[in-house]
DNA sequence: GAGGTCATTTTGTCCTGGTCAGAACTCTAA
DNA sequence: TTAGAGTTCTGACCAGGACAAAATGACCTC
């Protein structure tokens, strides 16, 4: 994979398909496909008649990307201009303005006060505690980091920083909730091409903090893993997480996948962006709108576990 | 993306070119020009004649590209059957057998003892400390895990098991050192394409636990974005982990191309697996061919450094 | 207005069968 | 043992076609 970028004599930075399909996640084929369609992007070539694309053109993809990740299709966004796309993110967006203490928040990391920025968040986790942090400020957090980016407020390495710091809070929050033996037990993880971990974090922050006894597989684990993996580590439930990075359609593949092979016992929750897009769940499949519904879901399981028991 | 698995009547799964590039790492070109020069893969088609991989042929492509990752050459694996392709692996390995306290907790992980796992992990830690933990005990585990995988005693999700317990007990490490604020301060990270995270933070327990200013931005930052930050966070080192997953050669570009748009003011530091194979470094860049040779590295740096400040 | 069905359009993935540059290896001479 | 030259190996890229699945829109029913 060599990914190649050349710098002009003039300056220019030039890159080649591989290091496109890379940074915007749009693959090699797309990017021909929509080359020969629409006629946009529209690289050079090398000698060897090879693509290369120009910087503004990877910077137009790249929000083409993110506005398709929020559920736009590319012939709408394809021959507009940076502007233009800036502007369709915002319209139509459930948040207008983001509150104090996530603007707040959001200028330390724009200003790479990394200490201010990480107290900040811990200050705001201590105020709110760790359910309202994760479902107030996180989530405020991660759609006005994707719109600052969009706007060109804001560097790839500042939401390196954001999830990294982000992250290592969360964890360690999680780390010290006791997490209780008792039913269901929580087997958290992603299906391949979910590279999301904020979002999984932030569902085995919600499930710890109610005492639930959750073991977390990390990101992209196989199907036939997460099954493998639910029998031996004998778990209850199966808690997906999609971003809306990944298509709805994939979600729900990988979700009647998943339920076609795993026992019926074992019960399997869904949320995520990706998923706010469709209407009713697969069978079998208990899908979690919001982050916000995670607690009572949690006390239904509890008392249907209960009733088993009792039967 | 739609990776669909089939599982046909007689009870076989069929894997899609997709799914198969997706769990194996090789790209869908790779594997169709080896089944026109090597006549493997032999996929079976569907009705559009489209490729279906079945389990066995795709359980010999993941042992072929961990061989590769190692250094072997496709053409010499691409007939050898599981148990040599088995026996390749250890055979030449630089590790024999694993220490007593490394085999136990192998143990524990295979067995599913997951409190049992982290208690042994963190026991093993407080006897050696960080940095022994981290050269000794976290290097042996790598390597045995991949082997153990290698040999089919262990699954997928042993490994994310791992990972995920692993990356908690170093990043708590990590956040328990006050880390000062004297020069050199030190960016983490990794080039796009290189996802291993435990590499990372093994680095970055050992410049921590020595005082150092580390600033981690995660996995896979572009090039540019890694300019970015190093000016902004002003960093006096980028140091980059590479693993033996990732080719030399891509390893050698990435660095070139950093050093070429970073001050050279900024030292790079560069070690890893895919670093391992090859002589010497590129012009500016410091070469770390182990762990242990960090806290030294660590002191020349700040000797250098003090050197320049009284100049 | 919610929901369902069907035709149409949009979209991305896969296919074949090439070409070619650069890495890795082998051989030879100093 | 090193250095250089020649050879083989390897994977990335190309064009352009086919096609299935998803999204959309039109129309109908409850």
């Amino acid at each position: 994979m060599p990914y190649i970028t050349t710098h002009e004599p003039n300056g220019e930075t030039l890159y080649n398909i591989a290091a496109v399909e890379r940074d915007t996640g749009l693959s090699k084929d797309t990017l021909r496909v929509w080359e020969r369609r629409y006629g946009f992007p529209q690289p050079l070539r090398d000698n060897n008649d090879e693509r290369l694309y120009p910087q503004d053109q990877l910077d137009k993809l790249r929000r083409i990307r993110h506005l398709m990740d929020h559920g736009q299709r590319p012939s709408k966004l394809i021959h507009l201009n940076a502007e233009e796309l800036a502007q369709l993110m915002t319209r139509g967006a459930e948040y207008r303005e983001p509150p104090a203490a996530v603007a707040e928040i959001l200028r330390l990391l724009l200003a790479h006060d990394i200490e201010g920025f990480r107290g900040a968040l811990l200050q705001q986790l201590m105020k709110q505690g760790l359910q309202r942090f994760v479902c107030d400020t996180v989530a405020h957090l991660n759609f006005w980091i994707g719109d600052a980016w969009l706007h060109g407020k804001l560097a790839i390495f500042d939401e390196h920083l954001y999830s990294e710091h982000l992250q290592n809070i969360l964890r360690n929050a999680i780390l010290e909730q006791p997490g209780r033996g008792g039913a269901p037990r929580f087997l958290l993880t992603t299906v391949p091409g979910e590279k999301h971990r904020i979002g999984l974090l932030m569902v085995e922050a919600m499930l710890c903090i109610e005492g639930a006894a959750c073991v977390a597989l990390g990101n992209e684990t196989p199907i036939p893993d997460i099954r493998d993996g639910a029998l031996a580590l004998r778990a209850d439930v199966v808690a997906l997480s999609f971003s809306a990075a990944i298509p709805t359609q994939t979600a729900l593949a990988g979700l009647q996948e998943l339920r076609a092979v795993l026992p019926k016992e074992i019960a399997i929750w869904a949320g995520g962006g990706a998923l706010g897009r469709c209407r009713k769940a697969p069978e079998g499949v208990t899908m979690l709108r919001s982050l916000e519904e995670i607690p009572s879901a949690l006390a239904n399981a509890r008392d249907t576990n209960r009733a088993l028991q009792a039967a």
